[in-house]
DNA sequence: ATCGGTACCTGCACGC
DNA sequence: TGCGTGCAGGTACCGA
């Protein structure tokens, strides 16, 4: 489900609860947790109030009144929802002084993690897409040996894009994906950093891309998914040129291309 | 040090 | 109807 548009959509609806105050923090599921000690955790959280929630790639951190942080990643399926019912996924509930706050995960795969400093997962993650400047950009191309997919989702290299917005930000700057990062020149690296920054623009524009199951935490859907030209689109005309949209795998992830717009 | 393959989960769509 | 297969927005970990 999750990324940098879906996550940053995520953040901007569950910011009325900056300033709000943990009541209780219950655990359902504790392979969420990672390890974590749930009683300690919710012992921890109670009478915490939020200072601040950002977003670091795809990783949520809340920032806590003691200096603490409460870290959380909501991997394919994760969800947060304000108030509703708990259902069969719902591994966490935040009872707020004004509030309620949900952590559903159908796949199990996002996390929860309560760090007395700030993560060290966190603090490793490469730059923000909508940040780097092309030449730290560029230098991270020159420097790997990899296909360019994979290096896009790689985290070390940019935080938070994901297989959609890699897909994308290819197609957009004419790239085939299994094309070796050290092989691409300077105007195509200019054209991917760009595709890069507006298919995230965009994307946070529409509220993320509603695939399957993605919702805010208010329960809205993105609309971003009608606007990808080769992400889901296999075997479907290209929207430039009319060829077939074709599927390869790189690195075990399904990637979506153009055989005509994007060569190697 | 980097890289690719694998594992971790559930649910859904598909063909038989 | 049910079963097997493959696929799905994620990252961590292992061995080469």
């Amino acid at each position: 489900m999750p990324e940098l548009p879906e996550v940053e959509t995520v953040v901007r609806s569950i910011r009325p609860l900056v300033g709000r105050r943990i009541v209780t923090a219950e655990f359902r599921n504790l392979r969420i947790l990672r390890g974590g000690d749930p009683d300690r955790m919710a012992a921890r959280l109670a009478g915490r109030r939020v200072k601040e929630v950002r977003r670091y790639g795809k990783f949520i951190v809340a920032t806590l009144d003691d200096g603490s942080y409460l870290m959380i990643h909501l991997g394919m399926t994760g969800r947060l929802l304000l108030g509703g019912d708990a259902g069969k996924h719902t591994h966490a509930i935040f009872t707020f002084d004004k509030g309620v706050l949900m952590f559903d995960d159908s796949r199990q795969f996002g996390c929860i993690e309560f760090h007395e400093q700030f993560p060290a997962r966190v603090a490793r993650l490469g730059p923000e897409p909508l940040e780097v400047t092309f030449e730290e950009f560029a230098a991270g191309l020159a420097r790997r040996k990899t296909r360019i997919k994979s290096l896009l989702l790689n985290q070390t290299f940019l935080r938070g894009v994901g297989n959609i917005y890699a897909d994308e930000a290819l197609f957009r700057a004419g790239i085939h994906p299994m094309a070796l990062t050290a092989r691409i020149r300077k105007d195509r690296a200019r054209k991917l950093h760009d595709a890069v920054v507006q298919v995230l623009t965009e994307a946070i524009e529409a509220g993320g891309s509603s695939i399957s199951d993605y919702v805010d935490a208010e329960g809205r859907k993105g609309f971003f998914q009608i606007h990808h030209r080769v992400y889901g689109r296999t075997g479907e005309p290209c929207l430039a040129c009319g060829t077939p949209i074709r599927r390869v795998v790189v690195t075990q992830r399904s990637s979506h291309f153009c055989p005509r717009c994007q060569k190697r």
